[in-house]
DNA sequence: CTTGACCCTGAAGTCCACTTGAAGGTGTTT
DNA sequence: AAACACCTTCAAGTGGACTTCAGGGTCAAG
């Protein structure tokens, strides 16, 4: 009743228990206060805060970003020029990528359409296809920012 | 003049030669012939291949994934259904991923909007909003799929 | 004939976000 | 009081795609 165990968190989360220790001894959570036998007890705010950190993270932000914007959350009304440099940047990642994504899109689409119900496609077609899918796209964009990371696998328990 | 060293096709494709050695001993590349002295060489072809698993890469496909198109590739003529069954897989993943990522992009414009020019934003609305984002978005989509793999972090020599 | 830029191999290290394992303590139920 | 599910810590393992290191060989230019 005086609160959430770290496997009722874990659930409520979608979670595992290791993971959110794992946040906390990243300093990604604050170290939750714990019961006279040592067990960690948390309370639904925890819950709130792991839920956005995973919406956060499959929409890309990597746990270090997360953990600066939850820093400075935490700071209170200060100005957070630093999490709206965060996401402005993220916002030019998931345009170009959203942009070379379409076009891939475009192209595959096509060639599977092209060879449904054909007997003998020669895969030629695809591989010079996808070789040539950002010809005209310049250099890969996703050198300078550091809004690439896949969103997490879902891995969890087992 | 028989032919590029490692470090020429690298510079040419655009990636190290330690990359182009792994590659080869992944199985990912066919074994270059060598010169008496040991050295491999290669011709354009190479720096062909090379380029497209480097745009297939940036599409999101695996090295796995690669190696098997690469591979039903060079066995010729025959039907390709493999390639295509990746392919239309890939398809989908690519389509959920690009309706993830322009939700996200509405939602995070529109914070940066509302936040332009103003002096003291509170973070608790970003934070709030990325913690709604996909509410009415069912369950996370990139769980079956193996196609949600980032785009290599571009770190090459240096 | 030495310098320096390149090449070779095999093994080990890196990064991120975890997961798994070992070894043991706690708390509730039967 | 035994069973069993839960909790604790610290350490090591995982996977993908590389990079870096150590220790040595090769080749064209000066």
């Amino acid at each position: 009743m005086t609160g959430l165990r770290i496997g009722d968190v874990a659930a409520r989360a979608g979670l595992s228990a290791p993971t959110i220790r794992y946040y906390e001894s990243m300093g990604l959570l604050a170290a939750a206060p714990r019961s006279a036998s040592g067990y960690r007890h948390y309370s639904e705010t925890t819950v709130q805060e792991l839920r956005f950190i995973k919406k956060a993270q499959t929409l890309g932000f990597s746990l270090d970003e997360i953990g600066e914007i939850l820093e400075l959350s935490r700071a209170g009304e200060t100005p957070c020029a630093r999490v709206l440099d965060l996401a402005t940047r993220h916002l030019a990642a998931v345009d170009e990528r959203i942009r070379q994504l379409s076009r891939f899109r475009g192209i595959l689409a096509n060639e599977v359409r092209k060879w449904d119900g054909v007997k003998q496609p020669t895969c030629g077609g695809l591989c010079q296809i996808i070789a040539g899918a950002d010809d005209h796209a310049g250099a890969p964009v996703q050198r300078e920012l550091h809004s690439n990371r896949r969103p997490p696998t879902d891995r969890k328990k087992k």
